[in-house]
DNA sequence: CTATGTTTTCAATAAATTTTGAAATTTCGA
DNA sequence: TCGAAATTTCAAAATTTATTGAAAACATAG
């Protein structure tokens, strides 16, 4: 397969696999195309190489920047803007982690601790069910939420290795 | 809070958290239902407490009892259906994990292989970036796909045990 | 300061996804 | 076997989400 099939192929998978992941496939498309391309690239670039227009162009990037995975790049003599995304995947991963454990996770716990604390007997197996699921919801999200901060905070190498032998 | 009004909160939550991960609201609004009713429901039941029609409370039950998280029950004597979730939260979780590893990181992993083999001479900088950004996603999911197989044969005690005293 | 190239915004439009509801099919008691 | 109850299907409608493109705002060289 020639390199620019490929690349195509990457982007378009890419594109396809952040749509099961909330991600909008545009936002996914220009991601996977820094991810593989090896110079920063300009707005006209991307608007080019995967045929969109400069408004959903700029709004992905921007989108990319605050999830913290684009950087913007002055390069001087230029009039234009540059961008790349970090190639360092274990870096991507903790970021996304990162920002969905914010997003999503933490407002998720909170709730979960004002409905534990519903009125009514427990011995109505009604009261009882419901206090029983939301506080082992609770409980499981709580050990995620541990876990996932000790994977932000570690190395590649120290997590991969030590999952090795842990998971042998 | 009363019992009624927390369900709502936690039903309708867990619909917008389900739209982040790809997975539709009703969808993760029937779970939510089921997962905190006492007793098993019948469609007319969920159309009902969710406001939706038939064909949609028919259509998404369907999906779930794909997923694994729902259960058709026959109560002898009745001539309806009825629907029950899977309370253990672990087993919810583990069901989930399978599904989506085996639907969406597999085929990946497949795909990158693929990729990782284009042609071309490495020397070249465009050449080399998209190679390394494939074998390096590569190199990363197989390890997710290890360390989750592992997770899936895991009992949660065991889990979360053990995970407690390695990020202790 | 001005002219020109570049970026950003956002209302309108398009596309994708979800939901409805009525008809078709299936199930099962009598 | 028949017929009422229950379930399933799916084309059409509604809703949600994504995309466009032109106008406005901004930035910089001259």
């Amino acid at each position: 397969m020639k390199l620019i099939e490929a690349k195509q192929q990457f982007i378009s998978s890419w594109g396809a696999f952040g749509t099961h992941w909330g991600i909008n496939r545009t936002m996914a498309q220009i991601h996977a195309l820094l991810l593989v391309s090896a110079d920063p690239l300009t707005q006209d670039d991307m608007m080019e190489q995967l045929n969109i227009s400069r408004g959903n162009t700029n709004m992905n990037i921007r989108e990319l920047i605050n999830w913290g995975l684009v950087e913007r790049i002055l390069l001087s003599g230029e009039r234009k803007e540059y961008f790349t995304a970090e190639k360092d995947i274990w870096k991507v991963v903790r970021q996304i982690v990162k920002e969905r454990k914010k997003r999503e996770l933490e407002p998720m716990l909170q709730l979960l601790d004002k409905l534990e604390n519903v009125e009514g007997d427990k011995r109505d197996k009604h009261v009882k069910t419901f206090v029983d699921t939301v506080s082992s919801i609770k409980k499981l999200g709580k050990q995620a939420d541990k876990t996932l901060d000790m994977m932000i905070k570690a190395e590649e190498s120290w997590f991969v290795g030590t999952m090795m032998k842990f998971f042998k």
